[in-house]
DNA sequence: TTGTCTTTGTGATGGGCGTCACATTCCGCA
DNA sequence: TGCGGAATGTGACGCCCATCACAAAGACAA
């Protein structure tokens, strides 16, 4: 497969007010390119300034600590973009993105970007609602890093997760099953607090780790449990 | 004083570069309050959608844990504004903000606002700019409360204290001296960490209690002691 | 099957810091 | 000037959890 290759905007959400004609001027400016799983494509601190839409495949916003610690901040799915901080400030990459899966991407120049918002009116409104739900998660964030004990907080990613995978009133079947080092990325710890958390919820019957798929089987209860902030 | 009266948005920077005319037409859409010190402007999970300028003196946006355990999450000065995530996107407010001192707050409704980011591009793109700051400052903190312990976070703020009050090269005084209850609220932890951490410095030569200034004696040294993490 | 690599499970250990408890000092105000 | 509440300084205690260290179990290709 080609490093470069034509691509296709139509799928990105941003976009999709726009008529069928104007979005494919606006891939002319954008060039194309795949990655393989792991590979990095911003780098924090760099200093481009493009917008990247993710045409296929998901990518994975992190920030390592100066210990290496992998810190993952955001996974993004296709049809979603990133990279828009520096595109509209000019300041240098907040964070680091790579492939979480072999993925095309489309880099989008800043100048064209910021057209397109002053040109497009609703475009702007969403990008604006863009940046606000990502404050509200990181303000979410920091309360919950703040307020919460580790081990409540691989709790509350688990619950998060299984919100996401609901199968009835009460239970979720999550799949893939997610690797711990993976929760524990999310949840600011290290992986052996998260098999130790998780141990102890198969214990109590709260989950239950099965071929392909870890079931929540009592997610009230794992709501409780989360906000059962130790001493109150 | 009255509980209404007449204000002047002038002294906004979002929108300094709206016609004195046009700022006039604005300010008939507000709604002027003044707040006393401590008073709640906003409370989180309220579904008001209204923007605030900060007519004259200062606000701070915090939120609550269950055990009532207070995070700071900003202070803005006056010219500045809050309330556009609720404004944009509808959601309730995903914090509560007091004022800091006595101020002068106007409201100005949500289609308004609206109505002004569709109509002012450039206007617009200063929101968006507001919004990436607020991301990176945030992320800044996800970063800090992941992988800094809670003696290295108290260092961390007081070196954000004193680059903010330099004097001369390596140097800094900062006045009026931070409450510690309030400095451990923006690092997340105990006022007792605080004031054993600004014990150490003292000891260490690196900061000294004046009458009414806190100086850095040695902000180079402050900003080393910050990436020493333990055991590395 | 066997070997290699990734992922998971769990014990032992120790240090950081949140919590409680007081003693002091500071400062505005009557 | 003296009073009272706020802010500060410091000791003691104990628990959480990061770290280290292996063992075991999957996963997957040769």
């Amino acid at each position: 497969m080609s490093d470069k290759e034509a691509g296709n905007l139509s799928g990105v959400d941003l976009l999709s007010e726009l008529k069928p004609a104007d979005i494919k001027k606006l891939e002319q400016s954008c060039a194309f390119k795949r990655y393989t799983a792991q590979e990095q494509i911003i780098d924090r601190q760099s200093e481009t300034t493009d917008v990247f839409f993710v045409i296929d495949g998901s990518v994975r916003v992190v920030n390592y600590s100066l210990s290496g610690r992998e810190i993952t901040l955001d996974d993004l799915p296709q049809g979603d973009y990133f990279g828009e901080l520096a595109a509209i400030d000019g300041a240098p990459r907040s964070a680091s993105v790579m492939a979480l899966t072999d993925c095309l991407v489309a880099s989008f120049p800043q100048e064209h970007f910021l057209a397109l918002l002053e040109t497009h009116p609703p475009i702007a409104l969403n990008v604006m609602k863009t940046l606000t739900k990502i404050v509200r998660t990181a303000t979410d964030r920091i309360m919950d890093l703040s307020t919460l004990a580790a081990n409540n907080r691989v709790q509350a990613d688990l619950l998060r997760l299984a919100k996401n995978h609901m199968e009835g009133k009460n239970e979720a079947g999550i799949s893939p099953i997610p690797i711990h080092s993976d929760i524990a990325s999310r949840a600011s710890t290290t992986r052996e607090t998260v098999a130790r958390v998780l141990s102890d919820l198969a214990r109590n019957g709260v989950v239950e780790r099965r071929k392909d798929v870890l079931m929540v089987l009592d997610v009230e209860q794992l709501s409780n449990m989360v906000e059962e902030v130790r001493g109150e």
